[in-house]
Order: C-alpha cells, then structure tokens, then sequence
DNA sequence: CCTAAATGTCTATTAATATAGACAACCATA
DNA sequence: TATGGTTGTCTATATTAATAGACATTTAGG
C-alpha cells in the first residue's frame, strides 16, 4: 500500500528519535524486514527519514532497550522480536482463550485488591447502588513473560466477596467466577481508546515512556444479564491489536 | 477510580510540555473541569505535574492552538470544545449513522482514486484474485467542520466500478453501494489498533504532530457473505472511542 | 476602587536533542 | 587475507526544552 515518505516532524514534542524508533517498531511488526531479517543500516535510515546518523542510533538504542533488536558491530542491527498478539473481543472474550496459542506461558499476577464504595460512575454500570461496596483488583497478565495487559477490574462485593483470593490462586478471572459459583459470563460491551502511557503503567507494562496505550473499558454480565465485572485494560499499542469479529 | 498522581517523564523523547499537554486534554475529555468550565491555573497544574510553570503555558498554548481551550489574562484558561465522538462497532456498522446526532454536520469527502491491482494481502481480504483490479477511494470524514476520519478503502472494481462517482456525489459508502445496486452490507470484522500519526495524516487530520491515532482495519461483505469492502480508517485518538456491543 | 488571583512577558541559565565529522573495530566474503 | 560494509566511539557545536525569578497586565469580587 501506499509507501508514503511521511517523514518525520521537528519540534512537536516528540524527540526525533522516538519518532523514528515508533516508526521503525512498526516496520517491524509490519514484517517490511522479513527478508533480511535485519533493519537498514544506519546510513540508509539516515538518509531515509532525512536525519543525522546518530538521531538514528538513538533510536536504535531505543529499540535494543525494548528487547527489539540487537546491534551487531560488523553485521548490522538484527531482530530480535516481532509479534503483535492478536485479542479477538466477542460476546465470549476471555483473556487466557483470547491469546490462544499465541503464546505459551500465561500468567495472572495480582498486585493490589481493596474493597471501597462505588462511584457514581460505577454503580451506574454495574447496576448497584451507588457506595455499595465493591471489590477492586489490580492485576497484570503476561504472556511469555513479557507484561502485555495492566487491569483495574471491579466486582460487586456482596455477590463476589473472596474473589481476590480466588484469583490470586488461579490467574484467571474465569477461574475465580467459577470457584465463586458463576460457571459463565458475558461481554456485553467494550470501550476502546488510546492514550500515552502514564508512569504507572510505564513501570507495570516495562515499556520505554512516550509508548502508546490501547485502553479497553469492558462491562461483562452473567448470562441473566446482570452485570458482574467492570474492567478497564490498557495494553501496550505495538504488541497488541483487536479483532471485532460481527 | 485511582487518582493516581501518574507523573510526567523526562528523557523519554516526549517533551514535557507535550505529555501535560496530553494529560490536559485526556482530562478534559473526561470531563473532570466540568464544574468550573475552566482548567487549573497554570501554578496548580504546574506543582501537580511537578515542573515549572512555563512547562506548562507551552502544555496550555498546544491546547489553544488545537481550539481546545482559550487563555483569558486575568480569568483563567477557559474550555472551548471537549469532545470524544463514539463509534459503535456492530454487525451494521456504518460511518455516518455510528456518528448519529453527536454532530449536526456531516461530511464525506473524495481526496484520491485510482483503479489499480490487487496486493497479495488485498485479494486475500477480498477473496479475489492476485492481480485482480481494485478500485481504492482516499476519502476524509468530517463532522461539524472538524476532521474525524482518514480512510483507505478498497472495493473489486470488476463489480464496484463507478463507486468513484458515486461517493463523491453522495459523500457516503452506503449511499453509494445502494447506487450500485447493494442495498445492504454486514461488517464482518474490524481490527483495531493504535499508533503515532504520520505526517500525511497529521495534515489530513488537522493534529498537531506526536498526536495518537486509532486504526481500523474493516472488512464489509454482503448479505450472501461476499468480500465487498475493505478498508484503512483513521481516528484521531483524542476525538474518538470505539463501543463494541455484543 | 482596591485587592487577590489569574495570565502575559521578559531575562538568564542549565539540560536535553540534534548535527557534523573523523576514525576505530568488527564481520562476512570474495 | 584483503576489502567493503557495517556498528562503536569520540569531540565539537548549534538548537530546543526546561527551569528560575521578577514584574506587568487583566479580571472578578468584596
């Protein structure tokens, strides 16, 4: 498809190198260095987005720090990683189902649960009253070690009370419904936005700052329609992508 | 939720001012201001980012030149347009009624065509063959004057041609299909995903540059399930959200 | 009509980004 | 084993981003 220049832009706020590491990053998931299996040498990039060679190697370092690539003296600049996991969002999205086979080691870490009266906001989705207790974990899914979803996720208190231990045993929010009685659920909408990453997330997702954030606000219900779970996901942009399929 | 103090890096590549900036708009949208219609005063949001308070005037003057807010000497920096226009992703997904009554004016323009062959990716897509001639539209949806959405889009030009002029008469795929003779198409699938916006796009789009972009990548069939269109679009990040209902 | 609370403007300094050029070190391979 | 292509390192300089402080200007309200 088009090959457009689309070069790059100088005092916008985004450093030049970041720029080029973002577009290079997605050179790479796009599979445009397939053949080679390396990325241009330096002096070609350099040429290409019309910068100054080091502009280029700051990239570069850039993309090594993130485990992307690998610079070789002599050999050139190889690729380490290259993957965009596939989450599929239907009426049955689960994360561990979602990822498939598309990666071997899933993990579900808990990092934080409280319990604290819902917002207004938040009674108004799951259907409680509003300051109704409620029951909210921070959690960080993995997929082959490397961090590829940061959740904020509520349940109503009285109907799922004990369900951060059930999840902190299993690592799985299915798990932990079915171990508290709920044997299936529903998505019954998602909300997708992207935003920068913020420090926090940052820090969680291990991800170089200025990276971009796919957000998704989901509202899952048991099968009688009433809402069971609020989750609010972001996942790191160049690693992941949606699939709605109707 | 977490009022997360979530604060501001440097040495990211991202300028500071930038990811206040960001954080501004994101808080705007939100609707966090809606109380006073006005943001912080530049010394409160500038102890709340922890930088100086010229950080943030050059945070408030991209804002300004994006039309979101107005500095006013003496009253306080005034919020002028906050917006985040909704996007439904459904079985009928369709540009301008997903847009509905969020927008009075609505536009669809015709930048680009050609009539080209089909990329071994595109066949794919369109289950036709390797080669086969495609008609590719460049299109820019506006809504109230302001751009939304910077579309590629592909249709089989063996049973689509003339679609050309049939947008650009009606500034509208679904208008332009029934034209054709298609009176109904389903959306089949969509895959989201996010990035940093290149330079055509930024122009297109009216962004000011280190801006977020949303990408979908759809595929429409008619109603037997035959590939009829598919098609790049996209959002500026910080005007738009996707639903997916389920 | 004064005052407090804002934003506007100016000067000066430091740190981060980007350019420029030269040359060393290393690797594959002819 | 010589050579061309590549990354690594160093020095120097210019531009942009960020901090710091002082003070002017405007607005709203008591």
């Amino acid at each position: 498809m088009d090959t457009g220049q689309a070069n790059v832009h100088r005092q916008n706020g985004v450093a030049l190198w970041r720029q080029i590491a973002d577009r290079i990053r997605a050179s790479i998931a796009n599979g445009d260095y397939d053949a080679s299996g390396k990325v241009p040498p330096e002096f070609t990039l350099a040429a290409q987005f019309g910068v100054n060679r080091h502009t280029v190697r700051s990239a570069l370092a850039a993309l090594a720090q993130e485990g992307i690539v690998r610079s070789v003296q002599g050999r050139g600049t190889l690729i380490e990683r290259k993957e965009r996991l596939n989450f599929p969002i239907t009426r049955r999205t689960r994360f561990s189902e979602g990822i498939g086979d598309q990666a071997r080691e899933k993990e579900g870490l808990l990092l934080h649960s409280a319990r604290e009266p819902a917002s207004a906001d938040l009674s108004a989705r799951l259907h409680i009253a509003e300051g109704a207790p409620v029951i909210r974990l921070e959690t960080l899914r993995k997929a082959d070690r490397r961090p590829v979803s940061r959740s904020t996720t509520w349940f109503p208190a009285e109907r799922f009370g004990g369900i951060e231990e059930a999840y902190e045993k299993t690592g799985s929010i299915t798990a932990a419904f079915r171990k508290l009685g709920l044997a299936d659920y529903l998505r019954v909408s998602t909300e997708v936005t992207a935003i920068h990453a913020d420090g926090a997330d940052l820090a969680d997702l291990q991800l170089s700052p200025g990276a971009i954030i796919l957000v998704a606000r989901a509202l899952n219900t048991d099968p009688d329609g009433v809402p069971v779970q609020y989750a609010i996901s972001r996942f790191p942009a160049d690693m992941v992508q949606f699939t709605i399929e109707n």
